[in-house]
DNA sequence: AGTGACATGTAACCTGTTACATGATTTA
DNA sequence: TAAATCATGTAACAGGTTACATGTCACT
């Protein structure tokens, strides 16, 4: 679905989309080059893209057909058929105990240091982009990356707090 | 993982870990039946687990090995390896260009409702069971509730502000 | 005798990953 | 002409899902 909704905004080739992806979404939804080619032959395949240009090299540029702009819009809609997250790092948290409480301290250092690396990346990135807004495409990215600073930030927050925590227990 | 992590507090068959699981990981790491049952003979046969009781009905009871213990504390205090997380939920953020304000806006809102029923099911989890901190298990599950509270209330106050920011953006 | 809970497993299918494979075009 | 970039695809494998399949034991 990521593939159509880049179409959506303007036609592109797998290997234009796979750049599109590195920059712009790696943080949301990585895909790999493979999946990316077999996703693109399947919406092909289904009618929601199709191929608008041959180039060079074989380049073949995809553009949303109608029938796409309807499915993604659907689909952009409709939130409950997410799947269920399901999160290692929160599982490494349930099973902290099998550790002595200094590992475990030092884990939740690390996944705060993370997080505030994360944070700096991200706020460095808000600062660098002129956001614009009156393109849909920029203040919806501005929205996705206010998401990704609040969450940065919680988790530092949080993975600190715990730390604490462990600390006052085991003195 | 998680099946490891259980059978390190006790042991327990794959029927007992199904019933845990539900309770206490659902929200977490969610996993089926089918996934359970193939997953505890590869530990097995991997020597991570063993077969320590046989019951009525074919009930095998799985404990943690010596090499399973330590296979577990590799794994809880390794977290290079966490797969990048993929959000079905931020990637619509990025597509919410796709339909009108009003709808982007109560996407939004029904995202800030869904957050906030979720908190209120975490702060009665959280008033409603006995935490006792000298259990390791009661300690590092509440850090995990914790996260889940924060998270649940600052993704609810992120989709407020995001409707304010259309609703203002499209008038 | 029948129902519900206990208990485990297999098969078909889908998605995704890594690694492999191939070739065309541009640029230094 | 060699290297970098452009460009797409296949194959083997890993992990997960749904649905199917099977049988036991306790209780009423």
């Amino acid at each position: 679905m990521a593939a159509l909704g880049l179409l959506a905004r303007r036609p592109a080739s797998g290997y234009d989309l796979l750049k599109q992806f590195e920059v712009s979404m790696a943080n949301v939804w990585p895909a790999t080059q493979s999946q990316l080619y077999s996703e693109l032959n399947k919406l092909a395949d289904e009618g929601l893209i199709e191929v608008t240009a041959v180039g060079a090299r074989g380049r073949k540029e995809y553009g949303i057909t109608a029938a796409g702009r309807d499915a993604l819009r659907d689909w952009v809609l409709d939130f409950h058929h997410d799947p269920p997250l399901r999160s290692a790092a929160l599982l490494r948290v349930f099973l902290l105990g099998e550790v002595t409480p200094e590992q475990a301290g030092d884990y939740l250092m690390a996944v705060a240091a993370r997080a505030e690396s994360t944070l700096a990346r991200y706020e460095a990135l808000r600062d660098a982009v002129p956001w614009n807004d009156t393109s849909d495409t920029d203040f919806y990215g501005r929205a996705a990356l206010e998401f990704g600073l609040r969450e940065a930030a919680m988790t530092a927050e949080w993975a600190r707090w715990v730390a604490v925590r462990i600390d006052e227990r085991s003195q």
